[in-house]
RNA sequence: CGCGGGGUGGAGCAGCUCGGUAGCUCGUCGGGCUCAUAACCCGAAGGUCGUAGGUUCAAAUCCUGCCCCCGCAACCA
């Protein structure tokens, strides 16, 4: 028996599932399905990544160790999965003593293989950056950002020598097209290999500054930081290198476009240093936009699945996720969409389908299956073209092609709703042609069963329904029991006799929302939106009245404006305060404004900040702005003022 | 010249690898049916396939230039 290993990656543990979380564990689930479906030994994995200085931070304010905290909110993420259908075969977590095991041994193992070293880290320290500098990134020995001298701490760490595996790898990815699919994203990792901006990479961190991972076997100083740690989870909640190891690796992976690089370059790099064969696949999906933004934790746009699948159904939601999204492309989420979409293809094609014939075999065969005589051209045509839509799902939805997949499908769909028509047998039962009558309906029913069995990893609660209602057979693991491959070139009517369902109603229209008149307008690149737009947020911590006048505000006139020559983001400003030369300030107003709209109004800035140097120019000061949905306004005095007018 | 993706009827997309009368879903308009979830079925309108050139008997499809959009990276004192 073939065997079949798909994995999402483990998400961090600091929020509930957002839609990007829910689709990728959607997908896969769906994938474990389709291959359970066709008879694979399929084993389906999801887990949480619970390592970091983030998880110290917010456990410490809650209160709890580290420990404890994860434990909260893993505990919590399992439960999620199930109210979406997901019906993962094991979860992992970073603090399972397996995988803290898993992940020591592959360190030693690559480490006794030579390709880990002990090196120094940076060197330049810049507080203010909170980052190292190379000598090279130094200017004249200043930080470039913060033009202070930065102070030199010598930090050592391990690297994983990956440079090294960087040509073999190149090779690897030009040589195997389906390694990395789709294309797009293979072009991009070969991008990055091309540019040479990948270095060695640092895979630990000293204790003293982290202490919350996991400790590298061959230095009890030093904790193994993010990649290591993480991504040998693909092989350590297989018992990696004993249990199931064998059984299933190697698998596929599946991740949004946000993690390519770690897992198409670190982690194949990492198996072949370990002498470990690669991952068969590794399927890359773009994001779910919201209002043509991208959608994240700190805009506030998040939608959440688990609200979706209570108002609308598990199935709808995954239904939709699937066909809307072509696997790779980025794709917009709205519930108009989503309500377009699921009422024509749920409940005018599919349900609707059910509904009417379930309700004639009720009214016509005692819902009942019917005896069926010889099949005509027009039924052969129905078989014929249930195959093709059959075997073209199977072989898109194989290759990650849901949407596609779900497409042909519906083809069967919408020719089945024609065949009723063209056939019409409201009009053979008044004709009292019972044999005629009973043909067509077996024809249909048998082709509805196909429609009920493929559907099942997409809306695994709605095939179950749809089978029963047909009086088919659903085995105690809840899966359909004909399998996908018997039910592609097999025609068999349904038994006849076979209890029908009187009617159904599985898939309701739904209402559309009132046009959101108050939509609020486009929110491009809105960086920062507040979390909660309906409370301002509170006022920070009081300050002196000294603290506030030592803060230098005035008053200016914006005399020259123009575009950053290297920054996209950026405008420079020469502006009047009164001081006898122009003040050069740097502002990042460039998507807010034209220049030359700029050039004649008064603004009011910040004079004393230290001076900055972003992307080569030096800012002298800052610009006094508020925000709105990520979006800059500029704050002016309501008259116009003396330049250099103080503001207090 | 940082990397990548894209510009096809009102909307969203497919087609481009391997040139040969432009296709799908939604929407609009007209008609049909009455089994059904105001659904289903039929028909129609609507596109200089971003733009300018080139190759060719023939270009949405191949080549070149240009314009625009979107991600990533950088950047917002």
């Amino acid at each position: 028996m073939n065997s079949y290993f798909v994995t999402t990656p483990i998400y961090y543990v600091n929020a509930k599932p957002h839609l990007g979380h829910a689709y990728t564990t959607v997908v896969a689930d769906a994938l474990a399905r389709y291959h359970k479906l066709s008879g694979e030994d399929t084993l389906f994995l999801t887990g949480t990544d619970e390592h970091g200085d983030k998880i110290v931070q917010a456990a410490e304010k809650e209160g709890k160790t580290p420990k404890e905290f994860v434990d909260g909110i893993s505990a919590r993420f399992q439960s999620l999965w199930p109210q979406l259908g997901i019906a993962n075969d094991r979860f992992v977590r970073t603090t399972d003593e397996q995988h803290i095991k898993a992940v020591q041994r592959f360190l030693q193992k690559v480490y006794d293989a030579g390709d880990i070293y002990f090196g120094e880290f940076g060197g330049h320290y810049c507080y203010g950056c909170e980052r190292f500098y190379t000598e090279k990134e130094l200017e004249n020995g200043l930080c470039p950002q913060h033009l202070t001298k930065p102070e030199f701490i010598s930090e050592k760490n391990y690297f994983f020598k990956m440079s090294k595996y960087l040509p073999w790898l190149r090779e690897h990815i030009e040589k195997n097209p389906d390694f990395i699919r789709p294309e797009r994203y293979r072009n991009e990792l070969l991008g990055m290999i091309d540019s040479g901006g990948l270095e060695d990479l640092c895979i630990s961190r000293p204790k003293s500054r982290l202490s919350w991972g996991i400790e590298l076997p061959f230095d009890k100083d030093y904790v193994c930081y993010v990649w290591f740690d993480a991504l040998l989870n693909y092989i350590s909640a297989l018992g990696w290198p004993e249990g199931d190891y064998a059984r299933y690796w190697p698998g596929e992976h599946l991740v949004a476009k946000d993690i390519l690089k770690p897992h198409g370059i670190f982690w194949p790099t990492m198996l072949k240093a370990a002498g470990m064969p690669l991952y068969k696949r590794l399927n890359v999906h773009g994001y779910w936009l919201v209002r043509d933004t991208k959608m994240s934790k700190s805009l506030g746009n998040v939608v959440d699945p688990v609200d979706m699948c209570q108002r609308f159904g598990q199935d709808a939601f995954r239904y939709f996720l699937l066909r809307e999204m072509h696997f790779g492309s980025d794709a917009s989420f709205s519930e108009e969409g989503f309500i377009s979409r699921t009422n024509a293809d749920l409940a005018n094609d599919l349900g609707n389908l059910f509904s009417r014939v379930l309700s004639m075999c009720a009214k016509y065969c005692d819902s009942k299956v019917p005896e069926a005589g010889p099949l005509t051209e027009d039924d052969k045509a129905i078989a014929e073209l249930a195959a093709n839509a059959l075997r073209n799902f199977r072989q898109l939805f194989g290759n990650v092609q849901f949407s596609q997949a779900l497409e042909s499908l519906w083809e069967l769909v919408r020719a089945l709703n024609k065949y009723v028509d063209a056939q019409a047998p409201w009009a053979l039962h008044k004709q009292g042609d019972m044999l005629r009558l009973g043909t067509v309906m077996q024809v249909l029913l048998t082709a509805m069963r196909k429609v009920a069995v493929c559907v099942w990893p997409v809306m695994p609660q709605a095939s179950i329904t749809l089978l029963r209602q047909l009086g088919q057979d659903v085995a105690d693991n809840g899966s359909p029991v004909p399998s996908l491959e018997a039910e592609i070139d097999d025609f068999t009517l349904l038994a006849p006799g076979t209890a029908l369902a009187a009617s159904s109603n599985l898939f309701p229209r739904r209402d559309m929302p009132a046009p959101a008149e108050a939509a609020p307008a486009k929110e491009k690149k809105a960086k920062k939106e507040k979390k909660a737009p309906a409370e301002a947020p509170a006022p920070a911590g009081e300050i002196s009245f000294d603290h506030f006048k030592a803060v230098d505000l005035r008053v200016g006139t914006v005399r020259n404006a123009e575009k950053h020559p290297d920054a996209d983001r950026i405008l420079r400003l020469e502006i009047d305060f009164g001081e006898g030369q122009l003040r050069q300030i740097l502002s990042g107003l460039a998507e807010y404004y034209k220049p030359q709209d700029l050039i004649g109004k008064q603004v009011c800035a910040v004079l004393n900040l230290a001076p900055r140097k972003i992307r080569g120019l030096v800012s002298c000061g800052m610009v006094l702005t508020a925000e709105k949905d990520g979006k800059l306004c500029l704050l002016q005095p309501a008259d116009v003022m003396p330049d250099g007018s103080n503001i207090a």
